[in-house]
DNA sequence: AGGAAATCGGGTAATTAGGGTT
DNA sequence: GTTGTCCTAATTACCCGATTTC
C-alpha cells in the first residue's frame, strides 16, 4: 500500500481513494477518550501514526475507521 | 440505522442529530446503577457499545436515551 | 505579528475490565 | 435472572509548563 500526500493534506492510494489525516483530538472524540490516550495507542502500536516535522501525530482516517469496525468494536 | 463520522468526531444520523459517547460511569449515574451493571447490559446485548482499541466500552448517548424512554426500544 | 487553541512531554489520581462471589 | 461488592491488573483522565499550529 503506497500513499501519496497531496497539497490539500489528503492521502491518495493507487485505487484513487483519498485518506484524510486526523488530529489526535479528532480521533479522541471519535472514541470518546482523551487525546493523550490516542497518543498512547500510537506509542503502543495499536494505531499507526504519521509525525509532522515538529513531532506532532496525525492519523489516517481509514485506519481509525478500521479500528471502529474491528472485531468486538460493536456489540458486547 | 447508519452512523456517519464527521470531521469533528461526532456521530451523525440521517436526522442530522449528533451523538456523543458516554463512559460506563456516566451511563451508570444516569440510571443510578453500578458501572458493572452497565457492563453486563452490554454483554447481554441490551445496549450496543463501542470498544476502544484497549477493550474499554463507550456508549452512544442516543442509545442510552432510547433505553430511558422505555424498555423494548431495542430487541424486544 | 499577535493571540487563541491544540498538542506535545511527564507524573499522579481515578476509572474500567474481568472473574468470582453474595 | 439480576444486581452489588471485593479484588487485581490494565487503561484512562487530569494536572503542569513548553511547543506547535491556525
Amino acid at each position: 500500500m503506497t500513499s501519496i500526500i497531496s497539497p490539500d493534506g489528503t492521502f491518495s492510494t493507487e485505487t484513487g481513494a483519498t485518506d484524510r489525516l486526523l488530529t489526535p483530538g479528532e480521533v479522541a472524540r471519535i472514541f470518546g477518550v482523551d487525546p493523550k490516550t490516542v497518543n498512547r495507542w500510537a506509542l503502543t502500536g495499536k494505531v499507526p501514526s504519521i509525525r509532522t516535522p515538529s513531532r506532532q501525530r496525525r492519523y489516517l482516517e481509514s485506519e481509525v475507521r478500521a479500528l471502529l469496525r474491528g472485531p468486538g468494536a460493536f456489540g458486547a
